[in-house]
DNA sequence: CCCGCGGTGTTGACAGTGTCTACGTACCTG
DNA sequence: CAGGTACGTAGACACTGTCAACACCGCGGG
């Protein structure tokens, strides 16, 4: 046999990411994803014994590359700051950290979206669960730090993270699926992203460089 | 005419609202509605020409009802602070607001779940934007009168309103969907709200006395 | 040898969904 | 009284997720 291509597992979890990119989320169905990866209906109930299981599986790769890009920006946001022989203040890697948060949400809208509606991944999946923990407690860390400064001491860093947490994926949200054009007139992201940062923290959203590999160099096709 | 029980269209609207209070979101089926209103399965296309429209209605409905619930919030609080000789701040109206809109949701988690998910809801139907748009509008103004204070003087009030909208919204989404007691170890929404009023405004949460009708006896008109 | 056997995939069911169409009725208006 | 219109029903259609029955294929043990 052939190993040049990924296990049907592997392609399964593909497909339902390439579905729900270009069907959205009502798209994103069962026998879709079988017709995707181009195996018969029934095949991927061989290696998930759910749809809701399949999906747990998107997103719990989802979050473990949500932790990996706010640490990659984080690192990037450092390096930046190091050149201009400073350091950056936690209040300003917490508002790094959200930024990235809402800009992983904007590049993987098909994947956020599955990650958090209850309602298409089972939440008691293992993996999913520890997976979204991890996250959390990513976040838990910065707070922890930006306590130290003085910053809201005293309140329990669990607390405190699960305000922001909230906060920044409300701006994500309503980023997504709000309609900002509709309701305040224009769509600039970045600008709402800042405010928020601001609101929050009372701080300026430091500059972190576009990755080069964020998007191939593809020009947008015709 | 109306002699007896109400139209139908009332009776599928009010059957939408407890069918997804009892089954929840994945049960709120156009079958199950018909089924609980009492009518074939078929008629409900009568009244509204899809399924999502019928929800649109629901929700065009759930943001008069919130807008109501914050501007009766905002009048209790005034009272209680006139009692003691003040006057609130306009910061602490928004702190106000802000609970009123957690509170809203918790207390009917179906019909705020319903709408403000865009693939159960028809985002185009004129009276669902228009209500929407209006409950925008008073954030927008409480926005403004906290501005004349100075605080974040400068920026556009609808800007400021998306972003506190975001973080109160992702604040009642948590409470309702995140797990609380997973991801933070109680449950305790109250001192959510608090803690990000107090992020966000750096003010308090004044007290708003509970309402004796908040649960009103369910009376259907006769 | 071949025999079973577990992993994998296919096919065909089944109940349930939203929506469409055909049909019936009851009521109001000209 | 005739006719049209609003409303409700029943049946179909193409979907969906899930399950059961069947087929193939690489193996290890009689």
């Amino acid at each position: 046999m052939s190993d040049g291509g990924p296990g049907t597992r592997e392609r399964l979890l593909q497909a339902a990411r390439e579905v729900v990119a270009t069907e959205g989320l009502e798209g994103l169905t069962l026998r879709a994803i079988a017709r995707r990866a181009g195996v018969s209906h029934g095949a991927p109930l061989r290696h998930f014994p759910t749809l809701a299981s399949l999906l747990s599986a998107v997103a719990a790769d989802g979050f473990r590359r949500l932790v990996a890009r706010i640490d990659d920006d984080l690192a990037r946001a450092e390096a930046v700051a190091a050149a201009e022989g400073g350091r950056l203040d936690p209040l300003a890697r917490l508002a790094v950290a959200g930024r990235a948060y809402v800009r992983f949400a904007l590049a993987d809208p098909g994947v956020f979206a599955v990650t958090f509606r209850p309602e298409r991944v089972d939440v008691t999946d293992p993996d999913y669960a520890t997976a979204g923990y991890a996250s959390f407690q990513q976040l838990v860390d910065l707070v922890t730090d930006a306590q130290a400064t003085g910053w809201m001491a005293g309140e329990r860093p669990e607390d405190v993270a699960a305000v922001l947490w909230a906060h920044v994926h409300g701006i994500a949200e309503l980023a997504l699926h709000g309609g900002l054009p509709a309701v305040v007139g224009h769509d600039d992201t970045e600008r709402l992203i800042a405010l928020s940062n601001l609101v929050t923290l009372g701080v300026e959203t430091p500059p972190v460089p576009d990755r080069p590999t964020d998007r191939p160099p593809r020009e947008e096709q015709r």
